[in-house]
RNA sequence: UGGCCGAUGGUGUAAUGGUAACACAGGACAUUUUGGUUGUCUUAUUCAGGGUUCGAGUCCUUGUCGGCCAACCA
């Protein structure tokens, strides 16, 4: 109850305050809008922006959301894209009403188009695409009539027929809006509303060698559908005077465009364009490497539904150009896999550690806590034995100043095992430190301590023979610059070098019930989930985030 | 020399003419068998000038800065 009152004092944004009125001013009973993506590239952060917003919308007021693949390009477009896309949104955990495709309304807009010509609002243009070019102006200049601007009704509807049967090359016409070569806005300067392109479409097949443009499928599209209010960003705001001029002139259902600010997050990019030359020119591994910000990627990366919707609920939506930090994602992963992951221990660089007064051969097998911050949670076994591995950065020889690990002479505890006393540092013919000898405190087991001792460190470890290899992959971002799009040059020169790099890191045995996709705190070092592409001799991690590290904060 | 849009702490979002708030980030302390978590405290904000008003982040005006617009892409 009193978390909903909440809910409802909080104040709401633009879209929602539009939509708050129409309902309350009896516009609309109901509100419809849909997610309208292009199936030519997998789905990136952005776009799970939009979808919460869409999907949003609807879960808050009534109505419901459509799902529309904006499909009117074949040469880009596959049915890949379109299994990706519906996964990425129900992994998310949004259902839509209906399924739907620009495709499929293919007979109806060329139906508008004869009606365009008909009321001598369109025609058929012979002009080049240069030509069309030069005689549309530019921002500053006014545009030019073509000189095929003045056919007959008749010789529109002739030429149209037979662009659509087939009688002409790609590019060799196309079907224009009437509308004003002068206007201020370079899209009512007669834009280009059909084009011919002899490709195979990845649904209606070669049944189409004509294709409508975007502004003439997308508004219909809409229309067709009875959507209230079809949200899209920024760049679209010039096309919403011709999105309403198109359905003025057809006389059909009036959807209204509302355009917000697309969400650009730092240290990466978020434009199909880019991710697709990423993923053809090989620099990562696929539309789902973990370092892509993908939803595939983010997945495989670790993180969760509910932090990804979490954060886009965080971030909002406006209307001004923005830049979100990345920090922020990574606070929302890290605040959900908190309460979820369990907890297990690895041990990523290695340092051998014996416990001289520990048997030879010997297993003790002790318990240790799945996860703190659930209560029951349960606790698995944990094998300890005489040598162990430790960090390395968990033992310093000449230890800073508020170092409150390992060091000579000094005591720390081995998580949910004992307290150890450094006794002896052991180095290899360069002076590299391979060893360290320690001996146990003897009444001071977890949970049965008597030793009266405190220690500041705590330490994780495993056991250099019960333990398990794992190859682990610590990520990291992709860009080493904050707005590689915005960059001087090619923005590929701003990847970062050392976005991945991989390890061979030793894990408690427990990990070997390990599932894919299966999300841990690996202590002290970060949550990790269990990559596709483990197998049975050969776990994989991948490093989702690393945990907040007030010490490696301080500069140590 | 054009048109359209925008400008609130470092970042993102609120405040709908009436005390500039919330989250993240930053800092400090406490707690902690994870330098995690948690708790408490804290730093920092209305692009600039002019106007309307008892009162302006909000309205008007001028300027400045930023974004978008000249694909047979979406």
């Amino acid at each position: 109850m009193h978390t909903e009152e909440k809910k409802e004092e909080k104040s709401l944004n633009f879209l929602e305050d539009i939509i708050d009125t129409d309902l309350r001013t009896g516009k609309y009973d109901q509100i419809v809008t849909r997610f309208p993506p292009e199936p030519n590239g997998y789905l990136h952060i952005g776009h799970a922006s939009s979808i919460c917003l869409n999907f949003g919308l609807t879960k808050k007021f009534p109505g419901y959301t459509n799902l529309r693949f904006d499909d009117t390009n074949p040469t880009t477009e596959d049915t890949e894209y379109v299994e990706s896309i519906k996964n990425d949104i129900k992994w998310l955990g949004f259902e839509w009403k209906n399924e739907l495709f620009a495709s499929d309304y293919f007979d109806t807009l060329y139906g508008y188009a004869v009606e365009l010509i008909n009321k001598g609002l369109a025609y058929v243009d012979d002009s080049t695409s240069e030509e069309i070019a030069l005689l549309k102006g530019t921002p500053t200049e006014p545009g030019k009539d073509s000189p095929y601007r003045n056919r007959s009704i008749e010789e529109n509807l002739e030429l149209f027929a037979q662009m659509k049967a087939g009688a002409f090359p790609d590019g060799a016409k196309t079907l224009r809006a009437k509308i004003d070569m002068k206007h201020t806005n370079m899209l009512m300067r007669d834009p280009i509303l059909y084009r011919v392109k002899h490709a195979h479409h990845h649904r209606t097949g070669n049944a189409w060698c004509i294709y409508p443009m975007y502004d003439f499928a997308h508004g219909q599209s809409d229309s067709l559908e009875k959507v209230t209010h079809s949200l899209c960003t920024l760049e679209f705001m010039p096309h919403r005077e011709l999105y309403d001029w198109l359905i003025k002139q057809l006389g059909i259902y009036p959807s209204h465009q509302y355009e917000f600010a697309r969400r650009n997050l730092n240290y990466t990019v978020t434009s199909k364009r880019k991710l697709l030359q990423l993923v053809k020119e090989g620099h990562v591994s696929g539309w789902d490497d973990p370092r892509m910000p993908t939803i595939s990627g983010l997945r495989r990366r670790g993180y969760t539904p509910h932090s990804i919707v979490d954060f886009c609920d965080r971030i909002g939506v406006g209307k001004r150009e923005n830049m979100i930090d990345v920090g922020l994602l990574e606070f929302c992963i890290r605040e959900d896999l908190n309460k979820i992951a369990t907890r297990r221990m690895v041990v990523l660089d290695p340092l051998k550690l014996v416990i001289t007064n520990f048997p030879e051969g010997k297993v003790e097998w002790l318990t240790s806590e799945n996860n703190p911050e659930i209560e029951n949670s349960g606790e698995r076994n944990l094998p300890f034995t005489r040598e162990l591995y430790i960090e390395k950065e968990d033992f310093m020889e000449n230890p800073a100043k508020k170092y409150f690990r390992l060091a000579p002479g000094k005591m720390v505890r081995l998580k949910s095992a004992y307290i150890i006393q450094c006794d002896e540092v052991v180095k290899d013919g360069d002076g590299e430190i391979v060893q360290v000898n320690c001996s146990l405190i003897e009444n001071s087991r977890s949970g049965a301590d008597s030793s009266g001792i405190n220690v500041k460190g705590t330490l994780h470890w495993v056991s250099t023979s019960e333990s398990v290899p794992l190859e682990v992959r610590l990520y990291d971002r992709l860009f080493a610059v904050e707005d590689a799009a915005g960059q001087e040059g090619d923005f590929k020169e701003y990847l970062n070098p050392n976005s991945l790099q991989i390890v061979t890191a030793y894990g408690e045995p427990a990990l070997k019930e390990a599932t894919v996709g299966e999300g841990f705190q690996f202590l002290r070092k970060g949550y990790f989930s269990m990559d596709r592409d483990s197998t049975k001799d050969k776990l994989v991690f991948n490093r989702t985030v690393t945990l907040r590290d007030n010490w490696a904060k301080s500069g140590k």
